[in-house]
DNA sequence: ATAGAATCTAGAGCTAACTCTAGGTCAAGT
DNA sequence: ACTTGACCTAGAGTTAGCTCTAGATTCTAT
């Protein structure tokens, strides 16, 4: 079974213009040509399909996944090479989920502190008397919920049927 | 209290041209400047800066995050655009995260791949007999290894004392 | 047989987010 | 007073990752 790049294209849901870019960056050198000289993918190839949309994923330059492929293209003498990059990529994305868990964190303080603002009707209820500045015990009561139990993720949420329109 | 703009810079570990860039596409209207024109930022601007950095790690773009800090600057009128906002951005970060632990699932499954072929010496042991197409069942025995109840994070491992050099 | 859709290459164009340069001003220490 | 370093603006340059155009070829369905 082969397969054309637009079938590749829809399947992977990224245009066929990235994919010739992709094959450009030396990504792709594992597909085939028919005869006129178009690519044909073979169902293996979906193996490093998926490969690249995953490092792709993590936020791994083209560049370093064409790396990656080379050494996947020269055989069992770059396996220690491949699991080290892994490896490596491995820990880069769980650092990245760590700080986008921290982002999230303070986006739900921020949600909260709207919440309750509009429910007040106006931001001025958090700053400190006769100021525009925000009063810093808001953020610290907003922590004490949290380390009361509440679920940070409700915590922000507006109440059923407060809708502006 | 005031801070240059080079004291703002290496408090948020970004440099000051970024800085001058941001203020350039309009997310810094509340920084004050002294007579000759040079920035000063107050205390309460580390609030504002606080949610722009927030935001640019979530992945919004810079003109996004301009139109957040205008609704901002307008007053109490747009805290429910603030809300609906901080929201939206909630919800897609969520998202993101999700993809992400996918993503890191997979690398792992990958990882434990290539672990397991370093321990043989070849890949050829994933290949199905007499081709270099991976075997299928390959991935359902990792599978299976974490339905059993193993930790995925540590699958992947090689053990103590297999550094190559 | 042929029309319309897909594909090919080379190379131009685009966008976001910086990053830096040039030429000048200002501030702090000696 | 003078030097050094930080700061200013305007605008050019850079990089990554696409995205598209042009002009030619090939495939597919009637």
């Amino acid at each position: 079974m082969s397969y054309s790049i637009g079938q590749v294209a829809d399947k992977l849901s990224i245009s066929p213009y990235t994919l010739r870019y992709y094959d450009k960056e030396g990504l792709l050198p594992f597909v085939d040509r028919n005869p006129a000289g178009r690519r044909r993918f073979k169902d293996n190839d979906f193996n490093f399909l998926e490969v690249i949309v995953c490092l792709k994923e993590a936020g791994v330059p083209v560049k370093q996944i064409g790396n990656f492929i080379d050494l996947c293209m020269t055989g069992d003498t770059t396996l220690q090479d491949r699991y080290d990059f892994l490896n490596e990529h491995e820990a880069k994305l769980e650092a990245k989920m760590a700080r986008l868990q921290h982002t999230l964190d303070f986006l739900r303080w921020k949600k909260w502190y709207y919440k309750t603002a509009l429910q007040a009707g106006t931001e001025s209820i958090h700053y400190l008397p006769g100021t525009n500045h925000v009063d810093p015990a808001v953020h610290a009561e907003f922590n004490q919920l949290v380390a009361d139990g509440a679920d940070p993720k409700d915590l922000g949420n507006l109440p059923e049927g407060t809708a502006k329109a």
